[in-house]
DNA sequence: TCTGGGGTCCTAGGACCC
DNA sequence: TCTGGGGTCCTAGGACCC
């Protein structure tokens, strides 16, 4: 079963101010440059898409309101709703803050067919959350997706097995997902428009040209996918990377001040890294220049760290490094490589009170809200927004991991 | 008036080692 | 007159997802 909120955060905003009930709404960030992260149905109606500024989105819908979105409701709600889940089955895999898959297999003595189990979950999460989904029931993953986009909002699709062929014989590959616009571009250079074709092309082939993927694509077209449903274990999977990333209000060309905003990204980076548990041994600073050519550089690090410092300062050396041919829009901080645990115990004095420090402002940050305590170097930036408000993540991970923990 | 943010997975090519 | 082969690690970047 794959559940899929119906524009969540725009629904989430609608419930909780009945004044934007049935308005056309759309969430945006708190920073200059944003864009549309979810419309409402009402505003869809309009032509207002995900990823449009703020001016497009009101060329299209003059009425339309303007909400500056609340991660907290969201995950929140997204928490609520994993809750709820987790009562039909212990095998709950949060794909992302809005979507799960739930394996029902097997649980038919309990709450009955798969439709009654739909039925019962739909109701709860409408009673008790508030919202609607829509929810699809299929063989295995990739099917139970695809049919929770057939039927929004507040949809049910059951496929069967029998029911696969014939839905897939005639359905545009870039239905699937994994399948993407560059794929579905090579796919139709070969003259792969369904699945239907995709599923009798030569797997060889497939392999040939888009190696491991051309493997997976085969197997897709006929509607084949043998990926678990996650276990919702005490301990997920390691998140791999941990990063964050913002444009900034104006273009910048000065080294001095990206690096103010470089510590920022760090601290935010670090404290995360350090609430997960894990150290990371190489960082990467991507950058975007004001005509959005984006690039990455990455630099590996003594050991597997999360302290602020050190990913600042490897962030700055590769800053250092780098010839910049235009003034900036974008700064982003990642760590990646990661492994469980701390930083290995400090050795030398220093260290040990630079761990403590950390610790110091993390359990301080715990309590009164994150960057509450922080470096006075971030404070300086008087003119402009020094302290970065959070940013709207749409696939946010509950604790940043795949799987919701049962308690 | 321009165009967000957080991830995963995969590939290609170079450095380096034996 | 001639310059191998296999493996690992590292970096950069692209495709894709929500």
């Amino acid at each position: 079963m794959h559940i899929d909120m119906n524009a969540f955060f725009a629904s989430v905003e609608q419930r909780c101010n009945p004044a934007l009930r049935g308005r056309p709404i759309a969430v945006i960030g708190s920073a200059k440059r944003t864009v549309v992260t979810t419309a409402s149905y009402e505003a869809r109606a309009f032509g207002v898409k995900t990823g449009m500024n703020k001016y497009e989105a009101l060329a299209v819908c003059p009425e339309l309101i303007l909400v500056v979105g609340d991660n907290r409701k969201y995950m929140d709600a997204s928490e609520r709703i994993n809750a709820i889940l987790l009562q039909f089955s212990p095998r709950v895999e949060a794909a992302s803050i809005d979507e799960a898959y739930l394996d029902i297999s097997g649980t038919a003595g309990l709450f009955g067919p798969p439709r009654s189990v739909a039925l019962l979950i739909k109701e709860r999460i409408r009673e008790e959350v508030g919202l609607t989904c829509s929810i699809g029931i299929a063989p295995n993953k990739l099917l139970a997706k695809l049919a929770s986009d057939m039927q929004k909002p507040d949809g049910l699709v059951i496929v069967r097995d029998e029911d696969v062929s014939g839905l897939l014989e005639d359905l545009p590959a870039s239905e699937l997902c994994g399948i993407g616009p560059m794929l579905t571009v090579h796919l139709a250079a070969l003259g792969i428009n369904t699945c239907g074709q995709l599923g009798r092309y030569p797997a060889g082939l497939l392999r040939g040209r888009f190696g491991i993927i051309g493997a997976r694509l085969s197997l897709m077209g006929r509607g084949i996918d043998d990926t678990p449903v996650a276990w919702a274990h005490e301990d997920g999977p390691l998140a791999k990377s941990v990063g964050h990333s913002m444009t900034l209000p104006e273009d910048v060309s000065d080294k001095r001040e990206m690096k103010r905003h470089i510590l920022q990204l760090s601290e935010m980076v670090g404290a995360r890294a350090r609430r997960y548990g894990v150290a990371a041994s190489r960082v990467t600073l991507t950058l975007r220049y004001a005509d959005f050519y984006t690039f990455t550089r990455r630099k590996a690090m003594a050991g597997p760290t999360n302290d602020t410092r050190e990913i600042y300062g490897a962030a700055c050396a590769i800053l250092d490094s780098e010839r910049l041919r235009l003034s900036v829009r974008l700064i982003g901080v990642s760590i990646t490589d990661t492994v469980k645990g701390m930083a290995q115990l400090p050795l030398f004095e220093d260290d040990v009170k630079r761990r403590r420090l950390l610790d110091a402002i993390d359990s301080i940050n715990s309590v009164f809200g994150s960057g509450k305590l922080t470096w006075a170097t971030l404070l300086e930036d008087d003119e402009r927004d020094g302290i970065h408000k959070g940013v709207i993540a749409p696939s946010w991970r509950p604790n940043g991991i795949r799987m919701v923990n049962c308690k």
